[in-house]
DNA sequence: AAAACATATCAATAAAATTTGATTTGAGGT
DNA sequence: ACCTCAAATCAAATTTTATTGATATGTTTT
């Protein structure tokens, strides 16, 4: 069974990484295919589909297929929930403290 | 040198391990000293001491030196900028699209 | 139905991150 | 000064991720 850490690691798995990071950049401009992500990128077509699919994975980005081209865009969807989840897992909870080393 | 992309995605490697994440949540009840947070979390010191590294080295937790011992918490100032960088990256930006595949 | 094309998957390798135990550092206490 | 304790660093072994080239899948074109 997979973990609810396991399961909030794979979200952030997705950011940290620079190829995946210089990959969302181009997203902000709107949907691309892997051949126009590809273009002015230095990857290889099945490393970039290995990111993408890591990306996709990790409900930040979103897919569609049309006729043979895949085409990937920003998920709004997945970006307020990953910030959702950012800021649950680093916010002081409100349950009284328990104190440390005395 | 560093590019950019290998620093923004430092904050988020900082979160993508869930021994990091079982940490955090547990910081989230307030500042705690290496000895109190390896208590319930079957990890050794050495283990502990290279996942707070990479945590306080991300800017979300933050360290306090009072005699022999190391106090963690969470910094809110990492909090609020890696939210602020999470989002940059994964939100469209304005100019003009360029059109994809025809 | 064959060829051409876009992309995904696979398998082997290379690189990076994590774990573990041992050692070091630095702060108190005696 | 010496001993003890908390935590950091180091080095080796292991595990996880990423890269690369080859092959498979599915779609359009001829």
């Amino acid at each position: 069974m997979e973990s609810s850490y396991e399961r909030d690691a794979k979200v952030f798995k997705a950011l940290c990484d620079p190829r995946r990071l210089a990959i969302l950049e181009r997203l902000r401009s709107g949907e691309k295919c892997v051949c126009m992500l590809q273009e002015d990128m230095d990857i290889g077509q099945s490393g970039l589909s290995y990111h993408m699919k890591i990306l996709c994975d990790s409900g930040i980005v979103e897919s569609r297929q049309e006729g043979k081209w895949t085409h990937y865009r920003l998920s709004e969807t997945g970006r307020e929930s990953a910030v959702a989840l950012l800021r649950q897992l680093t916010t002081p909870d409100t349950s009284p403290k328990s104190g440390c080393c005395g």
